[in-house]
DNA sequence: CTTCAAATCTGTAACGATACAGTTGCGATG
DNA sequence: CATCGCAACTGTATCGTTACAGATTTGAAG
C-alpha cells in the first residue's frame, strides 16, 4: 500500500445509507475530495468532479442533515410559526401547502411550530432563536410594533412576515392591501346605492387593522358615505359574540345599509345576526367580504367577495425567506397581493 | 493537576449556548457522568444526578438535536405527509393543530411532507425511509391495500394512518366512524319520511369508500328505502362537477328526497345543483352531510349535520404515532370517532 | 492484610460532514 | 538543478452526544 493511498477508507458504513465515506470508498479517493468534489469548490479537478458526481447520483447519495447540521448549524430547516387558536376557517392550510410547494425544490424541510396566542408569542422565537432550531422564520398576525420582529432582527435570524410592521425595521414581508380592499368595498357598495356602511374590522393590536381603518376612512371620503359604528366585536371574536353584537345593531335605529366584513368567517355571523334582525341580504343590506375560500361564493352568492389567495401567500413568504437566507436585500422580498372582486360561480356546465 | 481531573473540560464551549461539556465544566465532572446523570442512568450517585438537573435547568441546557441524531439516529420528528392538493376546506388546519398540541409536550416537531397525489403517493414515505428523515409517520387518505402502509411495517417506521386498511397488519389508526355516519344518516332521513336516497360518496379507491358504503346500504335495509345511484362523482370532484351531475340528477325522474353528503365543501355543491334544479331544501329534500366545519351550521341550517373533529384526530394520530415509536404494541393505538348530530346553533344571547 | 465486588465515575471512539492546514507532483523559472 | 508556484488532493480536528470499556474508591469478606 503506497503513502498515497495509506488512509483510504477500507470499510464501508454499516447502514445501507451510503454516506461521503461510501464515494470516498468506491470512487478510491479521499473523503475531502468528496466533500469539496460535490459542493464544486475550485481546488479540485474537472475529471473528478465528474466522477464523484457521476457515482454520488447512482448510489442516491443525500448529505446527512444531522452532520451537516452539527458541523456547520445550517439546519435546512424553515419554521412556520402559529398561534393554536389560528382562524376558525382555517387558514393554516392553504399556506401550508403554498409553502410546500416552494420547498419541494429546495433542500429545506418545513417545521410546525405553534404557540399559544394566549401566552406568550415571542416564546416560540426565543425557542428558535435559542436551540438555532431554524435558519428561517415565518410569523403571522404581525403587529405595528412587533417585539417578535425586534428579536429576530437583533439577532440576524433571517424572516418573513405576512403582515407588514412599522418600526422603521427594513425586512421581508408579504401582505395583502387591506387598504385597498376596504376602498374598493366602499366604492362597490357606494355603487349599489349604499351609505351607511358598518365595518368588521380586524382587532386592534394587529397592523392590517390600521391599513383597513385606513382603506375604509378613505372610501368614505371619496364616495362620501358615512361610517356606522361598530367596535363591540372584531374578526378574532367568536361567531356568537359577533353575531349577537351585530344583531342588536341590525335592531337599533342605526342600523346601516351596507356591511364590509375583514373575513370570511366573520360573514357568516354577521349574516345570522342581520337576519335575526328579520332583514334581509340583498335588499335591505348588501355585503363585501374577504374570503380565503369558496363557501360563501356558493352559499350566499349576494355577498360580493374579494378573494385572499392564502396558497400564493405562502409561496410568497416561502421565497422571501429563502431570498433572506440567501442574503438578498430584504427590500426586494417585499411583496403585496391587490384584491380583486371574485365573478359569480358560474352557472351551467363547465370544468 | 491530580489524574482524577486531569481530563476535565478546561473550555467553554464558543457559541452562548449551553453543552454538556457546560455543565461539566460547572459541576466538575466528565462529559460522560454529566449525559448518563441527565438520563438518569442507574450508574449515577443519587446526589450527582440532583447537582446536575439543577446546573442543567438553571443555565437552560437543551439538548442539540443534531448531536443526538447524529449518534443515535434519533430524529424527535413526526412527519406528517399530506397531498398537496388535500380537501377543499382544508381538513389540514384544524389536523395540523391538534397534532402540535399533543407534540407540545414532548421532544417531537413537527415536519410537513408534501406530495403530489398526481404523481407517487410512495415518494415521500421512500424519502423518509432512505434519509431517516423522522421517527414517526402519520399518513392520511389511506386504502384498503395500501402500499404506503406495506413499505413502512416491511421498514418497521412507526406510523399511524387516518383511516382503516384491509390488508391484515395490525397498525395504529384513527378513523371517523363512516359506516356509522350513512347509517345514522339513513335513519334521520326515513325518519323524516324521506325514501329516496342519495349518497356523495368517497372516490372508491380509500377504505372509507366501502365503510361509507356499507353503512348506508345496512341503513337502507334496516329502514326500508331505497338507494338512487349518483356514481358520477365523488367527494374528490370539483365543486362544479358535483353541482352540474346533481342538477342533472335532480331534474331527471329518479329524483332522490333524501341526500348524505360525505363531504362538508361536496354538500355545497349538492345544494346549489339541487337549487338550480328548482328545488328547495327541507322541502324537496333533505339532507344530512359530515361536516368538518362549523359554516354549513350556520349558513344553511336546514342541513343536518354531523360534526367530525379533524382537531381531536390529529391528537389522536399523534399520540398513537409516539405511542408506536414507545413501543406499545398497535391493536392498543386504534381509535374510532364516533359521529353524532350537531345541535343546531344557539338562538339567542350566549357565548 | 489481601482480594473482590459494588458503586461511581471517566476517557475514547464514533456518528457524518466540513474548515483548515497541510502534502504531493510537476512544470516553469532563475 | 535547486527552487518556486500551482493544481490537485488529503489528514486531522471538530461540532454535541452516547455506547462501551475501563478506572477508582470503598468496604466487606476471607
Amino acid at each position: 500500500m503506497d503513502s498515497k493511498t495509506k488512509n483510504r477508507p477500507q470499510t464501508l458504513p454499516d447502514g445501507g445509507r451510503p454516506t461521503l465515506k461510501t464515494i470516498a470508498f468506491m470512487t478510491g479517493l479521499g473523503i475531502t475530495t468528496v466533500s469539496r468534489a460535490l459542493k464544486d469548490a475550485p481546488d479540485i479537478g474537472a475529471e473528478t468532479k465528474e466522477r464523484v458526481r457521476l457515482v454520488a447520483k447512482q448510489i442516491g447519495y443525500q448529505p446527512n442533515r444531522a452532520g451537516v447540521r452539527l458541523r456547520t448549524g445550517k439546519t435546512n430547516v424553515i419554521s412556520l410559526v402559529l398561534t393554536l387558536e389560528e382562524e376558525i376557517m382555517g387558514i393554516t392550510s392553504p399556506m401550508v401547502v403554498g409553502i410546500t410547494e416552494i420547498l419541494a425544490g429546495t433542500p429545506y424541510h418545513l417545521v410546525v411550530t405553534p404557540y399559544s396566542a394566549v401566552k406568550d408569542a415571542l416564546a416560540p422565537i426565543r425557542y428558535i432563536l435559542d436551540t438555532g432550531a431554524a435558519d428561517g422564520v415565518i410569523i403571522s398576525r404581525t403587529e405595528p410594533h412587533d417585539p417578535r420582529v425586534a428579536l429576530l432582527t437583533e439577532r440576524g435570524l433571517p424572516f418573513v412576515t405576512h403582515g407588514r410592521t412599522e418600526m422603521g425595521i427594513v425586512h421581508p414581508y408579504h401582505d395583502f392591501d387591506n387598504e385597498r380592499f376596504a376602498y374598493e368595498a366602499v366604492r362597490k357598495l357606494v355603487a349599489r346605492g349604499r351609505r351607511r356602511l358598518v365595518l368588521l374590522e380586524p382587532p386592534p393590536h394587529l397592523t392590517f387593522y390600521s391599513h383597513m381603518r385606513a382603506g375604509f376612512e378613505r372610501g368614505l371620503r371619496d364616495f362620501q358615505a358615512d361610517a356606522i359604528g361598530f367596535h363591540q366585536t372584531n374578526i378574532d371574536h367568536s361567531l356568537v359574540e359577533i353575531r349577537d353584537a351585530f344583531e342588536v345593531l341590525m335592531r337599533s335605529e342605526d342600523a346601516p345599509d351596507g356591511i364590509i366584513s375583514g373575513s370570511g368567517s366573520g360573514a357568516i355571523a354577521l349574516i345570522a345576526g342581520l337576519e335575526m334582525a328579520k332583514k334581509k341580504l340583498g335588499e335591505d343590506c348588501d355585503m363585501v367580504s374577504k374570503s380565503p375560500s369558496d363557501f360563501l361564493r356558493w352559499l350566499r352568492p349576494e355577498v360580493m367577495t374579494m378573494y385572499e389567495d392564502i396558497r400564493v401567500a405562502g409561496r410568497e413568504l416561502a421565497k422571501a425567506v429563502i431570498g433572506h437566507i440567501d442574503g438578498q436585500p430584504p427590500e426586494t422580498l417585499q411583496s403585496l397581493s391587490q384584491p380583486e372582486f371574485q365573478p359569480p360561480i358560474t352557472r351551467g356546465l363547465r370544468a
